[in-house]
DNA sequence: CGCGGTGTTGACAACAGTCAATTACTGTGG
DNA sequence: CCACAGTAATTGACTGTTGTCAACACCGCG
């Protein structure tokens, strides 16, 4: 039998609230169809999470990083530190996203990576590996981990066009969508609004503004009825309106 | 026998301007050894370049790229094009550089490359499919080829720090750091200068400025006597305190 | 010779950062 | 329950940076 869509798999798993393993399947699931074989991987993967404190360290910049992981649950970041003091956030990293070393390469990574939040990882080791083979045992798995590798980069042509050539509204714009789409695929986005763990200082860290600029986009924002961030949560009050003002969305 | 670096690659291929094979081998050298085969396979590929005029589109975007190619001679850009009609270039490509679907992956890529110069390129097909196999067969030409895909990604990192993080000059210093030290992987940079055919009006896309702002900040850098352009030839002046300026490069 | 692309300049307006002060929110311990 | 400390969010005044517009110079080319 192969679960071939989320609909499936939430008659699958008949499981409520998302746990790790629902993350990591409907996330696979968005890019290709598994096995049992394969599910039964994920479900394992799933077993076996690791701990980490908010805003400590994955990996340290750079260092070889030590293997691939899989988040499970929390929100992370890759940045780099300036000399002079700055931090630029390069990309942000949700549940069902993979960090380290995709392909096994022993090569240092000039980005660190942090827990943004109470942060939970599993090994993406097997995952990695599928990837890689020629012929793939598990070719759903390899097809959905390539995929996500191919989407990686294009989110990071995202976070140049936001810095590079975006308005501030428009930048946060295109963020908030970004994200929408990306926790959508994993099924922890509702109706037109997600759950946002970021403190403004972190988000000015993330779309190149200081904070106080931060704080003043969001309000013309709401005063614009485009979008009200209230307690850690975003509501998307005119969507067609936002796609607009953020251009084309990739995610 | 095993060429181990571009001193030996030099003596080996008594040429002296910079030929196609040139390029290519001095790059992959960088990153590896290779073997005689492989090194044979390198020449066969600069063999048989492929001509593109300026300002042609290799791939359009939002379109699956037909096949992986690398440059052996000109610049290229890969970019997006915003609906307001501004363009953002993503990232520059130079002579070794690979473009395309580094993995075979039937997937769109949202970003267009374009050439920016006269531009030769060679099918990398091949140099793929060995950086691919599990077990390669071309344990070289797999290893430069990942380290190549790796160093993609720091690259697009790079942009993101520019971007985001530095100052019109900084930006500006580090862009025209990371691209001293990309040519002198191939063999193409002068001791501190190098040719840079870029337009101010390109230059303006790649770091997210207006065009009068890349000619201010040029001027400005001239002024201070860190860095000249001239009748597109970058000299840098004072690396030390351009390096100091531009905060860490990554190349 | 005129033409289009490129580079340069100045004046001005809009945007975004800095600083400093204030207010809200959270969790802690009494 | 309150007081408190620490973090996060908000506000206003000011300054510096960057974009826009418009004009002009320069060059290679037909």
């Amino acid at each position: 039998m192969l679960a071939r869509n989320p609909r499936e798999l939430a008659a699958a798993v008949n499981s409520v609230a998302p746990s790790h393993f629902h993350v990591l399947a409907e996330h696979f699931l968005t890019y290709a169809s598994l096995s049992d074989v394969e599910m039964r991987l994920l479900r394992d993967l799933a077993e076996a999470p690791r701990y980490h404190p908010p805003y400590r360290d994955l990996h340290p910049a750079e260092t070889v990083p030590s293997a691939p992981r899989m988040i499970v649950a929390g929100w992370a970041a890759q940045y780099r530190m300036l000399p002079d003091g700055n931090r630029q956030i390069i990309s942000l990293l949700l549940p069902g996203d993979l960090t380290g070393p995709l392909r096994q390469l022993r090569l240092p990574a000039s980005c660190a990576v942090a827990a943004l939040t109470e942060l939970e990882t599993v090994s993406a080791q097997s995952l990695v590996e599928a990837a890689d083979a020629a012929d793939p045992v598990h070719p759903g798995l390899a097809h959905a981990v390539r995929a996500m590798a191919h989407l990686g980069n294009e989110l990071l042509c995202n976070q140049i066009i936001r810095l590079g050539r975006q308005t501030a509204c428009g930048r946060f714009a295109h963020l908030m969508l970004e994200l929408y789409g990306r926790l959508g695929r994993v099924g922890l986005a509702g109706a037109n609004s997600f759950a946002m763990p970021l403190t403004q200082n972190v988000l000015a860290d993330v779309l190149g503004f200081s904070v106080v600029h931060v704080n003043r986009t969001m309000q013309q924002l709401r005063r614009d009825r485009l979008l009200e961030v209230r307690s850690g949560r975003v509501n998307f009050v005119h969507p067609e309106r936002l796609h607009a003002l953020a251009g084309a969305v990739v995610t």
